[in-house]
DNA sequence: GGATTAACCTAACAGCGTTCGATTCGGAGG
DNA sequence: CCTCCGAATCGAACGCTGTTAGGTTAATCC
């Protein structure tokens, strides 16, 4: 087989099953023979719309954080801004788990992810925080979503739960405990952000009176 | 060759090799034909002393959180305790930046990691916390570090500086900001813990008054 | 219509983690 | 002391990986 009538292939394509594969079999289990099979296809034709396999998975982190929302910084109220942009932003993470270590460990990537941290400095900025504190504001805040994200509570508890049925066989509260882990983790991360901005507010109020 | 009258390999120098050669060249930098060529032999020996890559990266990854402090919390007084824990776990995730991915995406692994969590468990419902607001605070915590380590300010801009340069070359900002980003890592991790544990205060007083 | 470009193919390369079987040494048991 | 067993090392191989080279054909442009 040569050139096709109709392409087989098209960039869009590609990025879903791609992300399709890692939401099923994990960020290992994708390979581009595997990916070029799903598609129908030879591995080496994938290099026709992507160079690499690093540019392909930067294209689905860049799609993925596509929902993630700054627009609450535009209300003024910089505690709404952030809570809706850490939320979202762990939203997105959250959607697709297999691919966090992709999107955590990138530089902030491109166009899209600069505008975004644009608004959200900006919207601390105008909302009365010093330049310093906005930078240290908004990267504290992606420490807690990434770190959530990454180090979620219910993923470390998978595999702990069969050592503790070896050690403890009649225990069946870690068992509880990995069960309602995605719980917990929605409830820390909400407890750490309530008091991540209680605890900015003192320090608001504190610059307010030099 | 065959058996050597003296052991070429041992468990503590492989895995020293192993984290130097990851300290060097990075996670991927890593393999195991690199490391045996590091230890003067064969790739296949490495498997006498360890049963996969994976088992080395776990031993690896334990060894390095050795160095993480949970006694703060015999003093009964839970700031002293969660602010030492989080800083000697910052510290030990930042020696070894290239192996945080390992640490962060694995379970809470082996013995050592299970007693200090049940040190900082117990240490914070002896303070007087209820338990399920404990594992919460134990959970947001480790968000914190690990985000704090994973995410970094300054690999995230490492990489940017050159987007900066290109678009606005009079622009000398963004690589003081690369150059300060270990710094601004730092504060603002401080800044994050200091306005979480003030706003987790709220928290603890609201619950004596109950 | 002729040249170029784009999208696919097959085949191959180097590197990866890992396993197999052979070899040789150290130490334990009789 | 001899024998046997297990441990440590090797060379060679397996199946996998990302990627490239070069060939073939279809679409597109002048």
């Amino acid at each position: 087989m040569a050139r096709p009538k109709t392409p087989l292939l098209s960039v869009p394509a590609i990025r879903a099953a791609a992300l399709a594969l890692i939401d099923r079999d994990g960020l290992e289990g994708l390979s581009m023979r595997k990916l070029a099979q799903e598609l129908d296809v030879q591995a080496a034709s994938l290099y026709s719309h992507y160079r690499t396999k690093e540019d392909l998975l930067t294209d689905i982190a860049n799609e993925t954080m596509a929902d993630v929302d700054v627009s609450g910084f535009a209300t003024g109220d910089w505690r709404h801004g952030i809570t809706t942009w850490a939320r979202s932003y762990r939203a997105a993470l959250a959607a697709h788990p297999n691919l966090v270590p992709v999107i955590a460990a990138g530089p902030g990537r491109r166009e899209a992810a600069l505008r975004r941290a644009d608004a959200v400095h900006g919207g601390l900025v105008a909302a009365g925080w010093p330049p310093r504190h906005a930078t240290m504001i908004g990267a504290s805040t992606k420490y807690l979503v990434v770190g959530a994200a990454i180090h979620s509570f219910a993923r470390g508890f998978d595999a702990d739960v069969q050592v503790y049925r070896d050690r403890y066989p009649n225990l069946s509260q870690a068992h509880r405990l990995a069960e309602h882990a995605a719980e917990i983790d929605g409830d820390s991360f909400e407890l750490a952000l309530a008091a991540f901005l209680d605890g900015l507010d003192h320090v608001f109020k504190d610059l307010g009176e030099h």
